[in-house]
Formats: structure tokens, C-alpha cells, sequence
DNA sequence: CACCTCAGCGTACGGTCGTACACAACGCCC
DNA sequence: GGGCGTTGTGTACGACCGTACGCTGAGGTG
């Protein structure tokens, strides 16, 4: 079914082109002559390789979620245990994979055109799946879940709020819903000895 | 410095129709065109009760989050202990604030939107100050901000995911991020009284 | 050489867009 | 009545849009 395209390097830079644009206009703000434009190739080039915009943006924001949730797989598949695992989440959350403005940018255009098309909730459920899967090596699946959850709400908060909550909050949180609560060790011994 | 404006009642027509069509194509698909359809007023009208595009989307966005935040603060103020206020958080994340498809795309639009332009972050911290008050009547901060990016989160993976973590599970996690763990009281017993 | 194929491009068409602005309709004061 | 500010509308202009489509020119084949 996939036509036979050629010259992948200038539909490359297109694609490339494209997602600095998302970035930097918003979907909204994106047309064939910008993307030529930015991608130093001809506008005819924009209807050769792609069949049309919705085409161009459904490769754009594959290849971006792909990236992201490459990034955040090997991330967790490098953690050798519970208590690096969740220390990987706390990084992922507050540097590495969303660590950009225009990654965080890039991911709520992607959502939003996912909330309304199916076409793009497909790249978003394939993208969660992968988080979720990735999650499930050290966390049970509803953890998983919930973990996803909460690494996505910290992401928006980060992206919004100028004074987004520091490194050591997110670990809190991050402990709290895995459920392995070294902040309140000292009550349970309380619990345990009640003096 | 507020113009003085007339004919409220079209106004608000206006705005309503812009808030249906933002829910129905995107901000991308708005145009003055479309929503002076929808609303049933004549074109010359948009420009002459806003002064572009950028004002509509303002004060549409305006409205819609002040609505939903109204809603939240309500329910939380209903609350009258922590159990019911963890049990109102659970009921805005599953049904009544963010219940409908529609407010849900909203949303999305208007954080992408936040993402990218400093005038509606305007919009989205105030709402975002306001929820964590809200959670505050009932939480330390730092909880309540936690659970401000659990909600944010949990909303998320409910519009985009057809089969998002049902009500079990979003207890769950709140009441994990409360760190008052009905849950795991049975391991408490066991750590307090190892057989 | 002639001929053909086809990747790739330039251009132009039909349409939608935001908005400026001339103008109508109305109420109010003299 | 006439004059006039205010409220609201219809229209037209220039810009930009997506994309269809005819063309170019390089390379393969005889």
C-alpha cells in the first residue's frame, strides 16, 4: 500500500522542518509554503512527497512520539531495580525526555489533535501503550497506570506553571504513587511501636 | 480602559458559538466567518464587538475556565472532611468537571494554546492557583499540588484513552497521593504486628 | 542517435481568510 | 421638523491558503 517515495534526505528535512514549525507557530500556523520555506525546498516538493497536509502531520508527529518514547524506554530499561526505576521517572519528568520547551510544545498539539481525530489518537495510544509497557518492568500494571498518569500531569505542569514544582516535590509524588513510602517509614513505626 | 461595549446579549451569543466551534474543529478551525454563522450574526459584527481574533479567543477561553474552576471550587467546598474531599476529587476527575468530550478538547486547545503564548497562561495559572486553593481547604500544599498534577493527568489519559483507568483505580491513586492509605492498611498490621 | 519514463518543480486557480471602512438605522436633543 | 452622535452592518480588498497539473530534464534502453 505505502507508495515507493524517493529522495528520503529531502523528505526528512521536510519532516524536520515541520516539527520546528509546530513548535514554533502551533499546528494552527503551519502550511505547505512555511514548511517549504523553512526546509529550503520548493513548494512543489510539499505535494510530491506528501498527499497533503494531514499526511505531513501524521509523519511528523510519529517520528516526534516515536523519539519521545524511545527516549523514555531506554530510560526505564536502564533502571536495574524499584528505587532507580523511580528515580529514572523523576528524570524523565524533570530533565531528560520532556526537557525542552519545544518537546513539551510539540506534545500538547499532538494531544489536542489526538482529543479530536482518531487518526492522531492512534500515535498517542501506541505512544501510552509504550510508556505503560515500559513502566510494567518495575511497577505493577495499575501503578503503572496510575504512574503515567501522574508523569503526564507533572509534564503539563511544568509546561504551564513558570514556578512548576521542584525536583524534590516530584519525588515525593513519584514515591507516594509507587506506593513505597520512605517519607512516612516513620509513621508506620509509630503504627508498628506505638510507644 | 474596557471599552464600553453594547448589546451584551449578542456578545455572549458570540462567544458561545465561538467556545461550540473551538469543541468542534479547534482553534485552528475557528474563523470570524464560521462563528458569525454559527451565532447568527452578520460579519460586520465580530470586528465590531472584538477587535480580532486574539480578543474572541481570550475571552472565550476566559469564560470557559473560570466556568469549569467555579465548578471545581464548589465541589470541593462541599467537601466536609478529608475522606469527602478525596472522594469529590475522584468524582471531578470521572464525571463533573471534565465529564463531557467537550470540555475535555477545550481544555486541550487552551493549554496548547498556553503553551505557546503567554496571554493565556494568564488563563491557566489563575485556574491552576485557584484548583490548588480549592484542594488546600482540605490538603497541605504540597499535597494539594500533587494531586493538582495527578487530576491534570488523569484527565488527560481520560480524553485520550477509550479505555482509561475506571474509578477503582483513580481512588486509588488519590488516595495514594493523599498519603492516607486505606489500602495498604493491612500491611500496616503486618508491620505493626508480624506474626 | 531517438525515444521513453518518471522524479521533481513552477505556476496558477479557486477559495477562505481577517479586517477596514462607507454607510444605514436609530434615538435624542434643539 | 432638522441635526447629530451612537450602534450596528454589508461589502470589498489584499493576503494567504491547498493543491492540481503541465512542464523540465536527467537517465535508461534500443
Amino acid at each position: 500500500m505505502t507508495v515507493r517515495r524517493h529522495d528520503p534526505d529531502r523528505r526528512n528535512r521536510i519532516i524536520d522542518a515541520c516539527l520546528d514549525l509546530i513548535a514554533e507557530v502551533g499546528v494552527a500556523g503551519v502550511s505547505h509554503r512555511k514548511v517549504a520555506a523553512l526546509a529550503d525546498v520548493p513548494l512543489g516538493s510539499m505535494t510530491y512527497h506528501f498527499a497533503g497536509m494531514d499526511e505531513l502531520l501524521r509523519e511528523a508527529f510519529g517520528r516526534f512520539s516515536r523519539s519521545v518514547s524511545d527516549g523514555f524506554e531506554q530510560r526505564m530499561s536502564e533502571a536495574t531495580d524499584v528505587a532507580s526505576a523511580r528515580a529514572a521517572v523523576v528524570e524523565i519528568v524533570t530533565r531528560d525526555v520532556f526537557g525542552t520547551q519545544r518537546d513539551l510544545v510539540l506534545t500538547h498539539e499532538l494531544y489536542t489533535l489526538a482529543a479530536r481525530e482518531p487518526a492522531f489518537r492512534e500515535l498517542t495510544n501506541a505512544w501510552m501503550a509504550r510508556s505503560r509497557a515500559a513502566l510494567e518492568r518495575h511497577f505493577d500494571p495499575v501503578t503503572a497506570r496510575m504512574l503515567d498518569a501522574l508523569i503526564e500531569g507533572l509534564t503539563i505542569h511544568r509546561a504551564l506553571d513558570t514556578e512548576a514544582p521542584a525536583g524534590a516535590a516530584i519525588t515525593e509524588a513519584v514515591h507516594r504513587i509507587t506506593a513505597s513510602p520512605p517519607t512516612w517509614s516513620a509513621e508506620r513505626q509509630m503504627i508498628g511501636n506505638p510507644s
